[in-house]
DNA sequence: CTAACGTACAACCAAATGGTTGTAGATGAG
DNA sequence: CTCATCTACAACCATTTGGTTGTACGTTAG
């Protein structure tokens, strides 16, 4: 899922595909790479469920998934609830027990 | 940078070296593969600033940059805000100018 | 109907990834 | 000093990635 967006082009896709609905060939004439290329980044993008494809008629819409990338970006802060759940327990520690270094947290 | 953040163990080193420092070796017997696919891991994560090596004796202490994650996040907030950005300006157009759909936005 | 367009997919390729083992250099413990 | 530990790094390997070209198929325009 973040892999998805490790990609500065998925990421832009991505983008150009917020607001409104683009269609493969579209895209493919943004960018300096094949069509197909192109349409391997999109294939990326919709099995991590950030972009969902629509048929109408010839053409394959591209939208993009703004749940799918508010999922992506919990991902992240999560890491940093994380590291605010530390600071506290670390802060609680020193507040009500300063003698012990070696409290067995973290093992595997 | 966010292709850092995109493996699974990598995510977990820096979890895991949030709160405390943790010498490379301590992170190696935590999962399930050799010391130097760690190091790897951990030297990937130091080129895109995410986390700080630090000798101490023989050790070397891994240290997560908060700040960093902090960054990381704000990529995907970026592509929030640009969403939001998105649907303020349809609406604007809605409400200002419904005749026009080929305003010449979004090209390369 | 025919030609052009949009898509799908296979085959191929170079480079990056994620892992391994092995070797060698620093550093601390006894 | 000597040995065990921690780290660094090279060489190698399989798989994935990001790109290419080529071919085939469905759909729309004229």
């Amino acid at each position: 899922m973040l892999h998805a967006l490790a990609d500065a082009t998925r990421r832009d896709i991505v983008r150009r595909c917020l607001g409104e609905a683009a269609s493969v060939s579209r895209l493919a004439d943004v960018y300096p790479m094949s069509f197909a290329a192109v349409q391997k980044h999109v294939a990326v993008l919709e099995r991590a469920g950030l972009v969902s494809k629509e048929r109408r008629g010839r053409e394959q819409l591209v939208r993009s998934e703004i749940d799918a990338v508010r999922r992506a970006r919990q991902a992240l802060d999560q890491l940093e609830a994380t590291w605010r759940g530390r600071i506290e327990r670390m802060s609680d520690l020193l507040a009500e027990d300063e003698g012990d270094g070696t409290h067995g947290r973290d093992q595997h």
